[in-house]
DNA sequence: ATGCATTTGTTCGTATGTATG
DNA sequence: GCATACATACGAACAAATGCA
């Protein structure tokens, strides 16, 4: 069989220019992509055609397609998920851990929007890794605070947030009445908090974590611990969250830069 | 070592009175396992009894011995596989990230010993990425560094690092006759450095990555992208870190730790 | 809960055009 | 002309993840 036939341009001459100098069609498809891409014709999360779509329109083969979505997915434009299709990469929130993280001010300090769910609010026992956290034997009362937190409506973030409830008394319901810790904790006579350390790991997501920060099963989440210290250095606040990737990323700076 | 206060945690088997704080049993049985391995009563890598054992002893269901096992395995403290039984997870290696960091002084400051192994050695032309990471225009000649880096002998980590060519001459021939980055830096005019800017995410690793780590591919790899600047602020090498998880986690201090 | 359709990911094998010596 | 190596491209089959009815 003739895989080039000699005689015709099977190549839509509408959308793509004539073949100048012999470019392989991979990166003529690439190319193509990549200037809809930058002209903003594909918006950032928007969908890509599928590699049997591809395939079809540029009349090539599915591995031919599938070279050109794999390039641009290596340089970072293109995020390419099994099962599900190939998007435009949209922008990463850059999660800036220093001595005064806070969440609304993360999120608009990149210009999104900042918006948060109680998912749970309790009063529990600490168990032993929280007790270990806060520096209180197990079995203690903490407040508890599980929170979904969302830029521009999109979750970024799970918080599993615990408080030794004695020192706090009325959090619950301020914690209740408010959108954010860090003004509930100043109802409470703590003004202010600062983060003293802050681990990193990652893990696979359980069921209902993909399904609440909206990520397939198989994307790692970030995993920080956190313990928060008042001008005292007591131990205020120990906290879990959860950051999908690589739609967030954590961004350690020594120092702080403005920008 | 623990970054925390170690709590004592009395539970044991054979003494647990009747739910003396509303905690739930299989989370009872997670602490008193977690008390166990944290206390290095189980050393890692040792075998846990069976569920069946579990239930036997906390007189409670297998199905609840299992659940306290399945949040230890969740939190990456134990290691359950299927058929052969539960197992202490190899402990973990703390990352910590601050202005000088260097592999060497981070594998001993954990009283392991370090070594590395070098996987690739060469000059050649900054793709997009890299030649963002270190502020020069694409194609320019970097000298590329791929290593594995151990702790006692076992894999910790995977870097890759950067370095503008031109502004280090000879250093292609030091590298590859030196076991140190920041020794073969020296050797080539730049005696101390410092990191600027730490970004992590998360991914899954390939086949080989996986391979090089020791680790299973449904286990996330922590993924650093740094910068390193001279006194001057000039950016001297990019460096991208791959580190297993849940073997290693980074932690960061804004502050010395609090006493 | 189960099966099915869609989509991406991987691995066989095969064939053609180009560059090199 | 010939041998070799390499990049490109096609075909088929199968594996794996996802979403939906």
């Amino acid at each position: 069989m003739d895989h080039f036939a000699p005689t015709i341009d099977p190549l839509e001459a509408s959308v793509l220019p004539d073949r100048p100098d012999g470019l392989a069609m991979w990166r003529r498809i690439a190319d193509a992509l990549r200037a809809e891409i930058t002209r903003g014709e594909l918006i950032p999360g928007g969908r890509l055609p599928t590699g049997a779509a591809l395939a079809a329109s540029f009349r090539v083969n599915r591995h031919t397609a599938r070279r050109a979505l794999d390039e641009l997915a290596r340089s970072g434009l293109v995020r390419i998920e099994r099962g599900r299709g190939s998007f435009v990469a949209d922008d990463v929130l850059d999660y800036a851990v220093g001595p005064r993280t806070r969440f609304s001010e993360w999120v608009r300090a990149q210009n999104r929007e900042p918006s948060g769910r109680v998912l749970e609010l309790a009063t529990i026992a600490a168990d032993a890794s929280v007790a270990a956290g806060l520096g209180v034997p197990t079995g203690v009362d903490v407040v508890m605070l599980k929170r979904l937190g969302l830029a521009d409506g999109r979750p970024v973030c799970i918080g599993w947030h615990y408080f030794p409830a004695a020192r706090f008394p009325g959090l619950l319901y301020a914690l209740g009445n408010s959108d954010s810790v860090s003004a509930a904790l100043t109802a409470c006579g703590l003004p202010d908090y600062r983060r003293a350390l802050t681990r990193v790991t990652a893990r696979l997501p359980d069921a209902e974590e993909a399904r609440l920060l909206a990520i397939g099963g198989q994307r790692p989440v970030l995993v920080t611990e956190n313990v928060n210290v008042d001008s005292d250095g007591a131990i205020v606040e120990f906290g879990i969250g959860l950051y999908p990737t690589p739609r967030v990323q954590i961004v350690f700076e020594p120092v702080a830069p403005t920008g």
